[in-house]
DNA sequence: ATGAAAGCGCTAACAG
DNA sequence: CTGTTAGCGCTTTCAT
């Protein structure tokens, strides 16, 4: 029995031979390998990461920013033999706290990506089981391991680049704010209340600059379409912003193409700034301002601290930095 | 012991005040519930669909069409407490034939997609696992159950749309044919040779109106810049085709692109479709003449099949409709 | 180099 | 209604 469990993995000492003959009638009995159920309870470890989208699965994989990270990550785990097993978060306001998968399904270790705010039920779920959790993108609680990147700085960088440029009437387009999900302009009440944390870093990121947006708007969701929303609602008064500084790609080219829609150039009449760095190329041949976050590199990162998570080790924090990429979309303020 | 298990199931006759008692004691000790790996190894069952996605994660990942596909499977499974295994396909041509995941993971059933081409070692290596298996979008094969659409109709439907609009010069745009993954205009021998079923369904679907296309441009993966290229090249000489009919709608947006790009008018010097049915909102305020597939609804048969697998019972495959959706890419040829 | 045996944590069957 | 027990399939000692 000992015998047939090392003629398949090849570890320990076997005869070439009787490997040979244990393989041969394997395959005449149709056994097709060890059964990874017995091999699983035995070692104890499932081979398996759950990832858990913060965010309704349709949204997350609509956008860019998650996929290419959720592919840097599988590309990484994947030689190391660990499988990622898709698990919803939170979806609708009215729907269960968590996803019954994060209840039950076997993982070694948990990567929860957008998510992190004050009272997670997903952290405090995955803390209970005993689960080891790192977080992308979001607030640093005790005991787990947090990986994002400087948004504030990068931010700061975007509108500071618009201030040089004479910029003084400027809008800022936001990733939503809670799980509301409101969409339009908000109050200034609004902005004192908690929020989520990657919202509140760039749109304070914003506010270092000493700038005070003329409209702060709120977007349901990272998506072209919510930008063109947006673009419209700003950019259709005469007494509309000169730039419109965006908390991502996918907002921004949205609201470009609202601008273009109703007939104003990018840059001339309007300038439009993104943050994520994503290719977009249905905004050819502009190029997009923006803030270039390293998303596979962030993948990779989190895959291998997984694989220190899963070795046991104490594992750090992750700031990955971000730079700003000048663009074709914005320029001086028109005269 | 079993006292203990049914506390936590809640399945089978158990006094409501044992029950907290058990669970009570359970909190004290720091007990989170039934290892998920006992439980699998009694029951037999993993819990879990392995999804393997037949082309590199990373594009998989940026076509609406396999995401909307993958959510509305992973929306139909959530409720039945089944959790989707990413399992990549086989990504370049001198990786190893299959994923290691594929060989070892734990998986109660198999969904592939984009796969089940004649030697398929995904499929040999499910079928030879033992691991029930529905293949989307692939050849019909034996053993497996088969989902697919009436690709061949609806790529002739449109077709037939543009000839009725009087259209003779006729383009189109292909998706890979193998994994060799060339770009450009194919010629008539590699048109006899095997290729993708997909790629095959819906060039038939235009030849069966009698279209000789004027060219057959291949493209590497179906990706908005790849119908860009392919939209610069057949467009941009003086000859250029008065029609493009694409094999996806993210090949169509390119091409319509192309031709913004040329300072061609879509529709009125050149008509272009696509296929799927997603959302474009970056053509806006154009909308794609296309075909649409019910794409959530693939999500959620396949859903159903999965589940009928798992009863062990017998499935059938599925052909799904789609209807011809024309919109504003799409008009009479220039005069 | 090979074979025997224990036990991972659970649940279903059965005895009390 | 509650407690005992066997065994799912594997791997890892430990003898041989």
């Amino acid at each position: 029995m000992s015998t047939a469990s090392l003629a398949f993995s090849g570890a320990g000492p076997i005869a070439a031979a009787t490997r040979e003959r244990v393989l041969e009638s394997a395959r005449e009995l149709g056994y097709a390998g060890p059964n990874p159920l017995g091999r699983q309870l035995r070692r104890g470890r499932s081979g398996i990461v759950g990832v858990v989208i913060g965010d309704a699965l349709a949204r997350a994989f609509r956008d860019p920013v998650s996929t290419q990270v959720l592919d840097g990550l599988v590309g990484h785990l994947g030689p190391l033999d660990l499988g990622v097993l898709l698990v919803p978060g939170s979806a609708a306001p009215d729907a269960p706290a968590v996803d019954p998968l994060l209840e039950s399904a076997a993982m070694d270790v948990a990567v929860v990506m957008w998510g992190g705010n004050d009272d997670d039920p997903v952290l405090s779920t995955l803390q209970r089981r005993g689960i080891p959790t790192v977080v992308v993108e979001g607030r640093k609680l005790p005991g787990v391991c947090v990986v994002g990147i400087d948004d504030r700085t990068g931010m700061a960088a975007t509108t500071q680049h618009l201030l040089d440029l004479g910029h003084t009437r400027i809008a800022t387009v936001t990733l939503p704010m809670d799980r509301d999900r409101h969409e339009g302009p908000v109050d200034e009440a609004r902005l004192e209340r908690p929020m989520w944390e990657i919202t509140r870093r760039r749109l304070d990121g914003v506010l270092d600059t000493g700038v005070r947006p003329v409209v702060v708007y709120e977007t349901p969701a990272s998506l072209v379409e919510h930008g063109a929303s947006a673009g419209r609602a700003l950019l259709g008064e005469p007494d509309r912003p000169t730039a419109v500084v965006c908390q991502s790609d996918l907002l921004a080219s949205g609201v470009v193409l609202a601008a273009r829609e109703l007939g104003l150039r990018v840059p001339q009449d309007v300038s439009v700034a993104g943050f994520d760095g994503i290719e977009l190329p249905w905004l050819a041949p502009d190029e997009l301002t923006t803030v270039v976050q390293p998303l596979t590199d962030k993948g990779a990162t989190l895959g291998r601290i997984v694989e220190e998570l899963l070795a046991g080790e104490e594992v750090a924090d992750h700031e990955m930095p971000v730079s700003l990429r000048v663009g074709t979309t914005t320029g001086p303020p028109p005269a």
